[in-house]
DNA sequence: TAAATTTGCTTGCTATTTGCAAGTAAACAA
DNA sequence: TTGTTTACTTGCAAATAGCAAGCAAATTTA
């Protein structure tokens, strides 16, 4: 695994180096906002991830303390991601793209960010909640 | 210039079609927190941008609206970039990368972030009132 | 007024990264 | 025991990034 080099001390390229990069991001919001877990839900995304590209970055995340894998209960030829609480921290962030995403892509519906935003802090701790439930619980439940 | 394709109608993709790089949250950064407002001014800044990538991103960034450039009054051969309000309405995000990235850096000098996230609104909103007051006029003032 | 400098790029070349398609291997199901 | 699911890896072409040099308009200096 490639190390990441820090290419300043400003804490915003801190960040960057890990995160910015078109698909990094992606795969955090699938583990923060779908019950998506598995290499196959990732892959499954919208936005068509290559095979390559997607196995490089959750090794990334996962050599950089952002997310860890388990294998599978049922089925011991998968593995189940959940994010750690340096990824779980990252809510903040993705929850800020969306409301700015949802502010200027014409396409969006905007009726659910509008309610997110209303009560950013409670939704931000309802996800939060939901998601440090499953750090020490190895399967990750449904809704 | 190269059209931006959006990959999928998800908002945070919409976001990352554009920020989803190493680069562009940079130079936003520099024209959040401080006073630069040239090509020179960004080319100095300690990440090292190259010079070409430097020209094409803001060029980008200019196409999509996130900026826009003038001819300064006292140099005609040097331009100042300065924010629209649709980059004037990334501070949250940034402020967030800020925020996640003072915490999980090791080397981050907290004390200013600290006190930062204690008003989290307080200093978006002086940052958006410093930037909106750019807006109109053609030179950007000091602090 | 001519030469040097500042400023903002562009160009050419090489190296790295991405993206696609195909292949592999372990576990599992029929 | 054969086919399928799952999670990758590999090979190759295309795109992007990064470095060094070059260029051109405006400005300053001699």
């Amino acid at each position: 695994m490639k190390e990441i080099l820090h290419r300043s001390d400003c804490p915003i390229g801190y960040s960057l180096d890990y995160l910015g990069d078109k698909w990094v991001l992606l795969i955090l919001r699938d583990l923060i906002f779908t019950n998506k877990s598995s290499y196959g839900d990732f892959l499954a995304s919208d936005e068509k991830i290559a095979t390559n590209i997607l196995a490089d970055r959750l090794k990334l995340l996962e050599a950089n303390g952002f997310i860890k894998s388990t294998v599978s209960a049922e089925k011991k030829n998968k593995f189940i991601y959940s994010l750690t609480e340096k990824g779980i921290d990252l809510i903040p962030v993705i929850i800020e793209l969306m409301i700015w995403g949802s502010k200027y892509d014409s396409h969006d519906v905007k009726d659910v960010v509008k309610k997110l935003e209303k009560d950013k802090e409670g939704t931000i701790k309802q996800l939060r909640d939901k998601l440090s439930a499953r750090i020490n619980s190895d399967v990750p439940s449904g809704e």
